[in-house]
DNA sequence: GATGAATGAGTGTTCATTCAT
DNA sequence: TATGAATGAACACTCATTCAT
């Protein structure tokens, strides 16, 4: 069994519980049942530990965004599908989505990675796939007119949102997710 | 100049800019011009500070909600005056509503404190208030009929989401609260 | 009594015992009898507190140098006393220049400090002691005449290895010193 | 390319720009292109590794002192040669004579090493041989008559800082050489 | 001969907190 | 009210060294 792997998880679960600041690398060290200094052979620093965390965790989320780019039958499916991935990433993917959205902006300029690299290009994704969906739907008569710029942060705002509520709550009310679809239809799709 | 008041100030500038672990009592006894124990005079401990600050934090949030009340004409005039609400107050007081949200639910089980009291009002108040325009909005024929809970949810995610990118966001997009209730309106209101 | 006083003089102690590397700070605080933060509340830091050991080390050196201005009688009386200076100050000061010498000039380029501006006064009254004294002894017709720069850095570099040799030697030849002053008389001094 | 050579000077290069303290083991490991342990294979452990360098330093040394024996022409024609030496062996391996002359009484005594037999041989060597030219000078009438044991000492220390000089300037006036000479000279040859 | 992995024992430093004054 | 001095407990990190492979 790897034990820079055991390391890796038990870093996870343990910065997705506490945060980055209540977390000692001794308490790491301990849960996985090697001494401290194990810890800094196999990373750096608790710093480019946490990065590499934060690496994956922006991976995983970038990765799902990505495969949007096959659906393609409607406007309105397409931002379904980005909902409902919304919804999934967290229930697959509860912890690494947790540090993700916790993560304050200040803790990814740390020069000892790349992370940041990672991070804006996953918020880039999401801010570029929504735009596309709501430029293509309004061009082609399937969306009511909006205001693309404002409407895609909004979007965003909701998204970021309901993704804390997933990660925060252990209740995960399936009904959120098929109510907030409806809302955006209603709001979005032309009535024939 | 009340010393009590100043040290109280510091604490909510330096912990809005930095958070509670990066901030030490240190920090803010020398910003205020104080020596440390002078801060453990006027407020027990860290902790205690801290929640002092959540407290009013909540409380300023809170009364903004209430104040709704007053606004009753129709149930999506409610909800536009809620988001608006949302914007204002983040507008207003950016560096409690910073703390308010950046604050991880740990720091609020702080037994030292009826913090998490003030803070759970706040939630109910947002919810039931929530729920409230909607029943009202679907009863009176308003509304759409929607699953009431769950789109109150989404609706809670939603508005956290925007405070958060507006707390974040040195570009206060204006537009953003304007196409929010569009948005809104589009998708509950009832077409005639 | 004063408890930064007694951080200070076991700092001088054990630095000059053991160098700055193998000194501890947890030992400093152990043999003055506080903890260990009792010595970061006094000094900033270790690198801090040996600079402020160092500076004192410089200081006292530099007095006794400066003292050489009132003998004025003869070059050689004022060489003869400047080599009696630096016998006395060790005999004097044995702990606090050992650690002059002892200490490597990457030290001193220590940022924390304003340590290395009193070392090369140090170093910059010597050498212009000792060619003031040549220069006066040559142009006078009292010295035969000699390369005025090399044999000032002859006699400094004489100088600091006789320090060096008192300093680590726990025999102190008294011979040494009389022998020194009359090796310089024979080779200076022009004969009658 | 033999590796326990490269690992060797390495270290000499190391030891010498840094001193012992401030050089790790994995730093040299780097630097040669292998791996720690690598180090600790071909050396029993830091010390030891330290110890056979400054051996050899010692080694270097003695052997130019012994090289001596073979002038003897005159007392004072030995003795610039002996001075002629120190500037030279400097020149030749300013490394190891920087390592000899900073390394401190403390870490002679590591009990991994013969090393301090090796250097109790130069120092009983150089002594030795001082000792025996002014003993020869003021015997045969070529020197004024001295305190032999003390101006031994001072010669000794005056070498010693004229090394020390030498080894931390990076301009290397030549005259200093020439200017010792002639003071010795002066000071110890009858005149005619 | 050499390495990857791991460790025991420290190292300087920080921080919230206390207490006599 | 407020401070100077001090501390207990921790923290991230380092280093020489070992050992199975």
């Amino acid at each position: 069994m790897n034990k820079r792997e055991s390391i890796f998880k038990t870093g996870i679960r343990l910065f997705a519980a506490q945060g980055f600041e209540a977390t000692t690398t001794l308490q790491i060290a301990r849960e996985v049942g090697v001494t401290e200094p194990a810890v800094f052979y196999h990373f750096k620093s608790k710093n480019a530990f946490f990065s590499a965390i934060l690496e994956q965790a922006c991976t995983v989320y970038v990765d799902r965004i990505d495969m949007l780019a096959i659906f393609a039958d409607s406007a309105f499916e397409r931002l379904a599908a980005l909902i409902r991935i919304h919804f999934a990433v967290v229930a697959e993917e509860p912890e690494l989505m947790r540090i993700l959205l916790r993560t304050c902006p200040a803790r990814l300029e740390d020069p000892d990675s790349t992370c940041i690299t990672v991070y804006r290009k996953a918020r880039n994704r999401l801010q570029a796939g929504i735009r596309e969906i709501l430029e293509q739907g309004t061009a082609s008569g399937e969306f009511n007119s909006v205001d693309i710029d404002a409407t895609a942060n909004m979007l965003i705002a909701m998204l970021n949102g309901l993704m804390r509520q997933q990660v925060a709550g252990m209740d995960t009310l399936k009904g959120v997710e098929a109510a907030t679809i409806e809302f955006c239809r209603r709001s979005l799709v032309v009535r024939t």
